[in-house]
DNA sequence: TCAATATTTCGAGAATTCTAGAATAGTCAA
DNA sequence: TTGACTATTCTAGAATTCTCGAAATATTGA
């Protein structure tokens, strides 16, 4: 990922409004949710909030799909996974043996951590 | 990590310069560089990155510590690693094979996360 | 076609952020 | 103390972003 694509994400992900909508996105999972549904949801209004869908979609962070009426807009989770990625990128300098120690610290942190799939080795 | 927090982190990162600061913090490990080296690798003025650093370090990402004449940054790895969690928490309703590789990087974020510096305001 | 629903676009004022020059403060060595 | 070096703070104008009312576009059903 280019940085000037990163500082657009973290651009558009650096607002409130905005970071509640992709966070309830994100949780929604790859159907996605209506626009209409996102703006009960966080209590906006319609307009404030198509501007906001606007920036997100643009910084590539979520897609959106028509349905009859609806607009349905998703999370992209392969952009999220490169701008993650991107953030530590070379971290330590590579140093395995300094970050291996300490990565049991987030275990914790791994979203279905209830689930059969193992995530050990996949970065 | 409070959303408000959160917010405050991705502001600080969303800009050109301080995301190119970050990055270089992240790369260099727990040793930290200091801000004359960091001014020079980045070609930024003295007061320009001081504001930078300055915003940074209000958002809990980066700490620093005095060396005679020099003032050591370095990066906070366990405040990136919250982040990253905070953005990835509930993620995908269940769905683990789009949350695994999401959830190994995040593990990934904990590789430094061994800082004794004194992070400046974050409360 | 007309009306209803769902969402986006336009426009402008308010608020915030960015940048660089100048001045200030802390550290060290002689 | 003086002087060199390192880094931060102050300041103001320029640029950008945010929000909402109003108007417009797209879809569906009667």
């Amino acid at each position: 990922m280019k940085p000037q694509y990163a500082v657009g994400a973290l651009s558009a992900l650096a607002h409130p409004g905005r970071l509640e909508i992709f966070r309830l996105l994100v949780r929604a999972g790859p159907e996605g949710v209506a626009a209409g549904e996102i703006a009960r949801a966080t209590g906006s209004l319609a307009n404030t909030l198509s501007a906001n869908l606007s920036v997100l979609a643009g910084a590539g962070l979520i897609g959106s799909r028509r349905e009859g009426r609806s607009i349905i807009y998703s999370a992209a989770y392969e952009r999220m996974r490169e701008l993650l990625a991107f953030l530590m990128e070379d971290c330590c300098g590579g140093n395995a043996e300094i970050c291996a120690p300490l990565a049991a610290i987030a275990e914790r942190a791994a979203c279905c951590a209830s689930s059969t799939m193992r995530s050990s080795g996949t970065a």
